[in-house]
This record gives C-alpha cells, sequence and structure tokens, in this order.
DNA sequence: CTCTACATTTCAAAAAAACTGAACCTTTAT
DNA sequence: ATAAAGGTTCAGTTTTTTTGAAATGTAGAG
C-alpha cells in the first residue's frame, strides 16, 4: 500500500558513500552536510526496517543488504540517466522508434553495423529493421508500415507522397552455377538455349499494389523464391538461372562458385535508394538518410 | 552536475495516471488531490525543459517522450520493488549469492528446475552452479568456494567442520558399448579378461587433497577424462569400460546403447550427499537442503 | 447557442520533508 | 594523553510537497 522507501537520493547516497569512502566525503560530493546523509540513510533504515549500516565500529560499514541495494542501485540510476536524456531527445524531434522497411536485395547484414552504431547513441530509440520485396517493400513505406525504405529506382512507382535519395548503384548480372551448362562457354548463348533452363524469381511481397517484375520473364520454367537469399542459394545449387546483384555475390563470382554469363541484352544499371515520406522530418530518420551509403553495397 | 529531475514520483504518477486515464481518478488512487499530480509533473517538465502532456485539448494527453518515460518507468519501478524486498530477505537472513558445487556424477541439467524455481521467488540473489569432481568437489566445500556440495558418501573425507545429508541412493554398473566384446557374453568374466580392455576414470578435479580413486583400479590401461558425461560417451563409443551411475545411462541401458556387465565382485550402492559447512545457516542454503531430492537422480 | 459536467490549473496557505550547524560520542593515529 | 576524523543527535531553518478553494477551459447535451 504505503510508498517503496527506496528513494534515488538514497541510491545517490549509497554510491557516493561507497566511492568516497565515508559519510563525510561523500557529503561534502553531494553539496550536503554529513547529517544529511545520516537522516537520509537513517530514514529508509526505518521505513524498510533493515540496518543499512553497522555502526558497531569507528566507521560505517555497510550491510549485506546495501551492499546489493548499492550493485543493483547504480544500474537503475544509469536507467534513469538515460531515460531522462532519452526522453530530451524525443521531445526535441527524435522518434521514439523507427521502422527500415529492407529490401532483399541488400544484405541486411550490411545494415547491422549502422544500426548498431546508432543504438549506442539512442538506446531508448527502437529500430526495427522489417523485410520485403520488390514492389512490396514500397508498399511498406505508402503504407505507413516502414519509415524509410531501401529499394532500387526500378521499382520505383512514382505516386505523390515521399520522397528519395540514391546512395550506390546496383549493377545487376547474369549468373550461373560453376557446373551448369552454360557456364561452360560464357558467351553468345541464344534466347532459345537460355530458356532451356528455369529462371528463379524472387516473389514480390506486395499485398496490394501490382507486382512488379524485374527484367524480361518467360512465362514458362519460372521457379518463385521468397527472397534473394533464396534466389542466390537456388542458383548457387544450379537450381535455374537469373540476374542477381553483383554486390551480393562478389565473393562467390570472385571464388568462381557462380559464374556470369554475358548477354546481348543490355541491362542498365540501377539505382539503390532510400525512400520516405515527404514531411516526415524525424531526426532519427535523418540520422540514417545521411548515413546508408554505398558501404550497404559492399563498399 | 545538478540532479536528474525524474523522480519516483514522476513515474508512480504517469503510471497511474495511464491507468486510471485522468489525473482527477489517479490523484485518488494515489491518496492525493488532483492538484498536487499537475505540480509533480509541472516541476519536471520544467526542469527537464519539456512537455510530459498535450494541454490544447479537453483532457491531459501524455506527449512521445512522457509516453517514453512511462513505459521504461514502469520497468524502473518494478526493479525498485524487487530490491527493497530483495534487501529485506538478506537483511533477514537469505544469502546475497549462493554457490552450489556439483559432483560430475550428477547430471546438471536436473538441478536446472530447481534453481530456476528458486530464481522466480529471488530475483536478485545469484545461485553459481561450479563443478567438480570426486574429491575435488569436498574441496570446495572445505576450502570456501562453495556453500553447498553435492557428491556421495564413498568420497566423504570425513573430516570436521561440515555436515551432510543423504538424498539419494546411487548404484554403479559396469557398463559397456553395445559393440565391445564383452558385451556379447554379458556375465561371468574373469578379471584377466575384463584387464585386456582400458578402463575409463574421471579425473579428480582436486588440487590439495589427496586424490581418491572409486572402485578398484588396475594401473594398466588407464584412460582418464576431466568429467562424467566425457567418460559416458567414451564408453558409448567403445573407448573403454568401467563403472557408471545407473542414473546417468538409465536411456541408454533401455535403449541397448550401453549394455551391463555382472561382474561377481560387490559394489555396494552409496549414498548421494549435499554438504555443508557446521554453523553456516543462511536461508538460501536451507532453501536447497530441504528441495534438493531424489528428482536429481532421475527420480 | 447556451449550459452543464468534467478535467485541469492556479494560488496562497499549511504541512511535511529535508537540510543545517553546533555539540557530542567514539575510534584511530601520533 | 591528545589531536584528528567519522558519525550521530537535536533543535531550528529552509525547501519541497500537499491542500482546498477558486479559476479556467473544453466537450457534449439539450
Amino acid at each position: 500500500m504505503a510508498h517503496n522507501p527506496l528513494s534515488l537520493d538514497l541510491l545517490r547516497a549509497l554510491d557516493a558513500i561507497d566511492q568516497r569512502g565515508s559519510f563525510a566525503a561523500a557529503a561534502e560530493a553531494l553539496h550536503k552536510v554529513p547529517s544529511a546523509l545520516t537522516y537520509t540513510v537513517q530514514k529508509v533504515e526505518q521505513d524498510l526496517g533493515i540496518d543499512l549500516f553497522d555502526r558497531s565500529g569507528h566507521r560505517a560499514k555497510m550491510t549485506p543488504a546495501a551492499r546489493l541495494i548499492l550493485e543493483e542501485g547504480r544500474g537503475i540510476l544509469r536507467d534513469i540517466d538515460n531515460l531522462a536524456s532519452s526522453a530530451k531527445k524525443i521531445a526535441s524531434g527524435w522518434e521514439p522508434e523507427l521502422r527500415i522497411g529492407v529490401d532483399t536485395v541488400f544484405e541486411p547484414a550490411r545494415l547491422y553495423p549502422l544500426v548498431h552504431e546508432f543504438n549506442e547513441e539512442h538506446p531508448y530509440i527502437k529500430v526495427h529493421l522489417v523485410h520485403g520485396s520488390l514492389s512490396g517493400t514500397w508498399e511498406m513505406l505508402i503504407n505507413g508500415d516502414a519509415d524509410l525504405i531501401l529499394s532500387t529506382d526500378l521499382l520505383d512507382p512514382k505516386i505523390d507522397g515521399y520522397e528519395t535519395s540514391r546512395f550506390g548503384e546496383m549493377s545487376m548480372v547474369f549468373a550461373v552455377a560453376k557446373n551448369h551448362p552454360l557456364a561452360s562457354n560464357a558467351c553468345d548463348w541464344t534466347h532459345e538455349q537460355i530458356e532451356a533452363y528455369p529462371t528463379i524469381v524472387v516473389r514480390d511481397s506486395s499485398k496490394l499494389m501490382a507486382p512488379r517484375t524485374i527484367g524480361w520473364t518467360r512465362q514458362n520454367k519460372l521457379i518463385t523464391v521468397p527472397t534473394m537469399r533464396d534466389k542466390i542459394e537456388a542458383q548457387l545449387a544450379g537450381l535455374g538461372v537469373g540476374y542477381l546483384p553483383r554486390h551480393r555475390i562478389q565473393a562467390e563470382l570472385d571464388s568462381g562458385a557462380l559464374v556470369q554469363v554475358k548477354l546481348n541484352e543490355t541491362n542498365p544499371p540501377s539505382e539503390a535508394v532510400i525512400a520516405w515520406r515527404t514531411g516526415v522530418t524525424g531526426k532519427a530518420l535523418g540520422w540514417f538518410r545521411e548515413r546508408i551509403g554505398a558501404e550497404v553495397l559492399g563498399v
């Protein structure tokens, strides 16, 4: 019923006493007089019904109970401090949470260092990474399910209400597994020859918008997978062929696990873009807008 | 420099306002008058320099900053409450921490439910599970590295300063792997025949006391391993033979992965015991002393 | 549109709490 | 033995918190 007798003042007092070594020194550090500390401590001792100091000797010595309060109390004081500064941040335009929609063409792990850095600076601002593919990623932004998305300009629905900014170039390469028949003579295949093999395509995660397909698709021999990671793995396994973003498969191209097939059709490079809703000006959004760069594409 | 303006009173006020829905109702719940709440809130708003409520409408509405303080504050209030009650517990004879030494003959996982239950009841009392083998387990108790140990009476050094209590019977069975030569005719092997195979023994973790060996050992063909789990695995792999505690290998005996070999020597059943230092009367120690029972041996 | 019923704030006064400084023990150091 | 330092006590002072009555303001009913 009554209040918890533990006060932040007591926690601060215990901390100071432990750090400075005596009531007198602690009192000075807290800009108080020693008897004020005695008062604070005795009050809690009385209300809580336990001893916090053993006064049998010359110098007061903390009891195990006080030691527990001291140790856990430090964490609580830290939390309270963080909380106060976070509240100020939010009041000054930092959002309480930010939802970032990441298209499956990007490697999510490349964003982790940035998110980690942000989290260190702003421990109480929650960052949600949500995943989407193709039009589905834009849909998250339009619907308000994400505050910021990473996608490509190819898929930009070009409707009102949002703004974009480019942060890198993405070249798509037609690649097949090392042991795939198309890998043997890595040039000058005809359409018919290529169409002999299934194409792996990433399924659009959009629920409402018209699904978009990227590049040409043939009606026959399509295998759809939910994410770019699945597509890469499927092509690595030789299950099918298709365009893959170079930044996701550079290691595989270098090691020879995947082989680029040159086609005579031209594939204009697309741009990696971030997009956000017009008029949304949160500082956390700005923080990421300024920092998301080519390193998300593996530099 | 100055104090953090966030006070526990504010956190409690925000919580009540959120739960009851209005300053007036919250004030009543806190046995105060509404203007007192206004005062508490305004004071923090002024000190922190931010608004906690939007007063443009009829009813005061929390700002996002206040919402953050509310949500995180609830956790802090919970911590403070736990801390107060834990401090009282410790002052009334509950130890701040308890170190339990577990001999390797026991399956550590069988203790987890008990430790979990204890931890729910006493969130701020730290339980350390430390592992030892043979005399080493007793040494932890004698040295003061453990407050309570689980071992067997066979290894009891029978010196002054501690007390024991039995909590179950442990039968040791001479077992070999399914495919081991000794498994084929599971009876009446001569000593010489058995001595043809290596014996797996658990190494004593003792640093100072005289290492004890359990049962007979032959000087030749010994393979020592650090824990009972290693010994079981070694015998399962057919690497050697030896006595194993039935409660650790019941599943393997049932499935036939291990086969009991009957020997004509008699092996008196030993007792599983707990032991603690005489005169140590902490309540956490008592809690475990009362509850450790045959379920540690798999019922 | 006016009136009523809340919901909250303002303000001065009162109560409670926290703090101070001087006096006083007690223990440690010299 | 004496000085120095740590801690407490206590009466008085200052500061903070609470109160209750009046004021303000808004939503909703009639």
